[in-house]
RNA sequence: UGGGGAGUCGUCCAACGGCAGGACGGCAGACUCUGGAUCUGCUUAUAGGGGUUCGAAUCCUCUCUCCCCAGCCA
């Protein structure tokens, strides 16, 4: 099922390969940093390296870029841990950290220093702000930039036993301040700052920059090809600067697009501000796009791998339609999820011709995919519940379900044909009385009789009285505007929320064995859409279900044609 | 306006000097005990101008448009 394409970068890397660079090997990394959770955004980078290492038999390494202690935290590392491995992928034994590398990262630091190619500079952040200089106007060099080697030993050495406050000197790599390339004018190596660091611990009051600690990392694990985003590329000439002074192995780089997904935002400071200021639960909320989140929501990690797979890998800036990642759910939960029968607005309907007390047990398919999945006995009785939305009292042309003198099908069980609809004092239907042909048990108009007559709908349905009540959690796109990232003069992202992101609907009536139905399961409820059970709440004793996604829904397409 | 990058169907991705192809979407039809699934058909694209070539999305050149970079973030 998963298609692979080719791109860019699996060619770059096929040829190196043919051309032995690196002996042949490929050894490539998921480097995320914890300060928050991984998104769809993510996965197609794990699938990217992961699917590369695993293509020309080599390996991925899952490493913490854990450079920055202010913002990183155990819950991160945790929750990326669970996702990586539910996506599907397998780093093996090398669980890294770039906090695992900080010794020797500091070894090469004091290399430079000594090499001339670094130095501690006691200009501060809006001093050297202004030495850089702008996008146009080159940068000056720091009063501080000739110090000699022995002065910078010293106080690098100074610095790492915390003689100094935070901020009031870095180390600095003395490169050029004049480049057009601003990562270039003597781009800070190192910093001070007292704070405890999840793994390290108060080893270090100084920790090293992303730009110095990256490429070292990647260095030191063997990783032959360095995949990143775009947004990377101005670096690659300080990476490639670091690794050439230093004379070790040099992995290449290679940059690609980053994903964005329509209709929601990706990234992580915005997911964080969705989190923080209650617009939605939480990072596992299944309207964000984490993967907490399409997990909850009950998304597979197939169908992730899926969408990855289809989307491609290019250099272009983009933004993928996020109804393709919900037809790869679809897809995939199609071929997997059993087949039951939900109410989610109920409508009462009464089987006037229908014995009092009399029930009976009636076959059902659970998966007309999946011949394995076998059959069931689902409850019929003279009182059941069908959707308030296959009703329509004066039916416009295209609406071919129940209607006052129409016949249509419930699945499975009989025709029915409505006979009289019953109103309260409001003028609003509260049931419907119906008759059912007895003939055409099990949902079949008798082929051998004369009466030949065909329905135009079948119906879901419930029986009341053997129905569970349960709470649904209908889920729509969390934002309204195509790309919320492109705001109005004065809007920003969370001006574009969808008010109905989410519906709750608390007197669902579904067919009983659902009762037993464990978090995580998913379903689909016949005609509706493809439910899972939530894996946090649960309402008194029985199950919370969330709609992953709807099936397609021609009547629904009908409709919003109509409107516009 | 310094540096870097990108422009191919509505969307995303291929094609790397030799008939522009796939997927999703859209439209139409077949089939159907899910208006689901499945199947069939159709639809639409190389940013623009010059050039090289038998032949250009691909090479050269000029232009236009869009994105990224001025954190002691990653």
């Amino acid at each position: 099922m998963e298609i692979s394409v080719s791109n860019f970068i699996r060619t770059i890397v096929k040829e190196d390969v043919a051309l032995g660079k690196y002996g042949g090997k490929v050894i490539t990394r998921f480097p995320p940093e914890p300060n928050g959770y991984l998104h769809i955004g993510h996965a197609k980078s794990i699938c990217l390296n992961f699917g590369l290492a695993a293509e020309f038999k080599g390996h991925c390494n899952l490493r913490f870029d854990d450079t920055n202690p202010s913002k990183e935290e155990q819950e991160y590392v945790d929750s990326i841990i669970e996702d990586v491995r539910w996506i599907g992928f397998d780093w093996g034994d090398r669980l890294y950290y770039a906090s695992d590398y900080f010794e020797q990262l500091h070894e090469w630091a004091v290399q430079l220093i000594k090499m001339g190619k670094a130095y501690v500079c006691d200009l501060n952040v809006e001093e050297i702000r202004q030495y850089r200089g702008t996008l146009t106007v080159p940068g000056k060099e720091s009063p501080y930039r000739n110090r000699s080697v022995e002065e910078n030993l010293e106080l690098f050495e100074r610095m790492r036993k915390g003689e100094f406050p935070d901020g009031s000197k870095t180390l600095r790599a003395k490169i050029d301040m004049s480049s057009g390339n601003i990562n270039m004018r003597d781009p800070v190596m190192y910093r001070i700052k007292h704070e405890w660091h999840h793994r390290t611990k108060n080893k270090w009051c100084i920790y090293p920059m992303y730009d110095y600690a990256h490429g070292q990392s990647d260095s030191i694990e063997g990783v032959t090809h360095s995949i990143c985003t775009m947004e990377y590329e101005d670096h690659r000439p300080l990476y490639d600067w670091l690794l050439d002074q230093l004379s070790i192995h040099h992995p290449k780089q290679i940059e690609f697009a980053r994903l964005n997904l329509s209709r929601t935002v990706l990234s992580k400071r915005k997911l964080l501000k969705l989190v923080n200021e209650g617009y939605v639960e939480g990072w596992n909320d299944p309207r964000m796009p984490t993967l907490a989140g399409m997990r909850r929501r009950g998304y597979t990690p197939e169908a992730i791998r899926n969408f990855c797979s289809r989307i491609g890998v290019a250099k272009k800036e983009s933004l993928v339609d996020i109804g393709l990642l919900e037809y790869c759910v679809r897809e995939h939960l199609n071929k997997v999820a059993l087949r039951v029968m939900a109410v989610l607005k109920p409508l009462k309907v009464i089987i006037t011709n229908y014995p009092d007390g009399q029930e009976e047990y009636l076959d059902a398919i659970n998966n007309p995919e999946d011949y394995n999945a076998g059959t069931r006995k689902i409850p019929f009785s003279k009182v059941l519940y069908i959707e308030k939305d296959d009703f329509m009292e004066t039916p416009p042309k295209q609406f071919f379900r129940l209607a006052p003198g129409r016949e249509v099908r419930l699945r499975y069980a009989y025709f029915i044909k409505c006979e009289s609809v019953v109103k309260d004092e409001n003028g609003e239907i509260i049931e419907i009385h119906c008759t059912y042909d007895p003939a055409t048990k099990g949902g079949d108009a008798p082929a051998n009789m004369p009466d030949k007559r065909k329905v135009k709908a079948t119906l879901h349905w419930v029986s009341a009285p053997h129905a569970i009540t349960a709470e649904v959690r209908l889920y729509e796109h969390l934002f309204i505007k195509e790309d919320p990232n492109d705001a109005e003069e004065g809007k920003d992202f969370t001006d574009y929320i969808n008010p109905k992101s989410l519906e709750v609907l608390k007197s669902c009536r579904l067919e009983p064995l659902l009762k037993d139905a464990k978090p995580g399961d998913r379903f689909q409820f016949e005609r509706l859409g493809y439910f899972c059970v939530d894996t946090i709440d649960l309402t008194s004793g029985s199950p919370v279900f969330n709609r992953a996604v709807t099936l397609k829904d021609e009547w629904a397409k009908i409709q919003k044609g109509k409107k516009a």
